[in-house]
DNA sequence: CGCAGATTTGAAAATCGTCAAAAACCGTGG
DNA sequence: CCACGGTTTTTGACGATTTTCAAATCTGCG
């Protein structure tokens, strides 16, 4: 059996999602709860291990010594986050939760251990992987070569990709960050977000309620910036939702 | 026994990448000589491989509407290249080797042959994924919050991190790129990549010889731009040299 | 209602890009 | 050995985008 399903081919992209789950389950891991904004592990920890996101959100950042901050990649429910320390004596970047999130704390040990690591797991990892990558790679390039404006765009339009069906089919997306740390993932002050959000809104490609950003005209800031849909399957939705074991409440940090 | 080693341990490293070698040959993976400067694959290609670099080096990277290109990973000796489109059906990034370049080619169906993807290969290329989605995101912070000149200053020191022992310990690395791919890798233009090097040269932080460039003062350096060495294993130097299987010439594309 | 955080707005300053031309470099061939 | 053509690097003037700084406004919530 191969695993590299086809594009489309959701089902088997949900059940590599739930054997993900029993084998979480398997090797006893259970959920954590954080509370809004709090550090999930700090740059420096000791590496102990990969977090799969259940639900909300939290993102991977750096602070530079000049006080300046990167985000590194908005982890959504199903993705993994810290895996680029796998393997490393110490964390590289910081994990911090948006809004109240809950998260699969899986230990390194356990990409050690078989039972973990079955034939089903391994290739969604990978996969998994692979992902992530490709979304670092199109981070880089709008912060690299695009200007301010169309990084806002591309923003958008990667949150609206990636977010649920629900509300993503009715050209809605849920902004769970602020403006100052929109700017830390685009290399952006809060002042410029600010600025081009508001133009883009009163140039009418998008309308503003409160958090939520609804895409007036997808295919024009599609043409904008040349954009290019992501098609990752839906893995993405499923791997963080289907168990609900008990779950720890994390001790404050 | 587990799979993740201790940082330092090179002797497991090095045991992992000739499995990896030992896996391509079982799979009838034999490597491909490139021209320098030739594509290896285009943006919009089906999928078929992923490559691991034997020698020379090559870099991932993305054309933007209005003519822009971002340099996306330069891949040396022992990386992988094109793993971010694993299991898509077309590739997102073009891919150009950098002086003349062997590559083995692993087809996407190696990744499901349990002879392929024994239990040596499989933390190998957990390994290899984590670290490339470190360096990216490390690349990411220098692009998104460093100024220019610091951002030179970052290349050369992880230019220098990633190099091979002897000019290593020199405090040597060899710029296998010109000024303005330099540029396009760190988000600026070759001109002011121009005008920081030669700086950084009569500040007496570098030498400059040829494409050689010397490190004067690398402490210096790194406390400038609050740099933290990569300890990556030595994985790196060793996985794409071991095997020289007969050798297959690329036709010209 | 009032406070704290977030967003908006405007003016001035800095960095970096653009454009263009000169200089240096390199391999080739006379 | 030198001349030649093409590429790469250097240099300078100018302009544009984005940041910085500061203040005003808005929002959510106790």
């Amino acid at each position: 059996m191969s695993f590299l399903p086809k594009i489309g081919n959701e089902d088997l992209e949900v059940a590599f999602a739930s054997k993900l789950h029993a084998a979480l389950h398997r090797s006893n891991v259970r959920p954590v709860v954080f509370k809004p904004g709090s550090d999930i592990q700090h740059e420096g920890d000791a590496f102990s291990s990969v977090y799969l996101v259940k639900s909300g959100a939290a993102f991977s950042y750096a602070l530079l010594a000049d006080g300046h901050r990167q985000i590194l990649f908005l982890h959504q429910p199903g993705d993994l986050a810290g895996f680029a320390d796998f393997g490393m004596q110490r964390v590289s970047c910081s994990l911090r939760s948006v809004g109240q999130s809950v998260l699969y704390p899986i230990p390194a040990a356990a990409f050690s251990e078989p039972s973990f690591l079955t034939p089903a797991v391994t290739p969604f990892l990978f996969k998994k992987a692979a992902q992530m990558q490709s979304i670092l790679m199109r981070t880089l390039i709008a912060v690299g070569r695009m200007e301010a404006r169309h990084r806002i765009v591309w923003l958008i339009l990667m949150l609206h990709d990636r977010s649920d069906p629900p509300e993503n089919s009715a050209g809605s997306v849920e902004m769970a960050l602020n403006q100052t740390e929109i700017g830390d993932l685009l290399g952006l002050t809060n002042v410029s977000v600010s600025k081009f959000l508001c133009q883009l809104s009163e140039e009418g490609f998008i309308e503003r309620k409160g958090t939520q950003i609804l895409l007036r005209k997808r295919s024009d800031l599609e043409k904008m910036i040349g954009y290019e849909p992501m098609d990752f399957p839906v893995d993405i939705h499923s791997a963080g939702k289907a168990l609900s074991p008990s779950i720890t409440i994390a001790k404050r940090r």
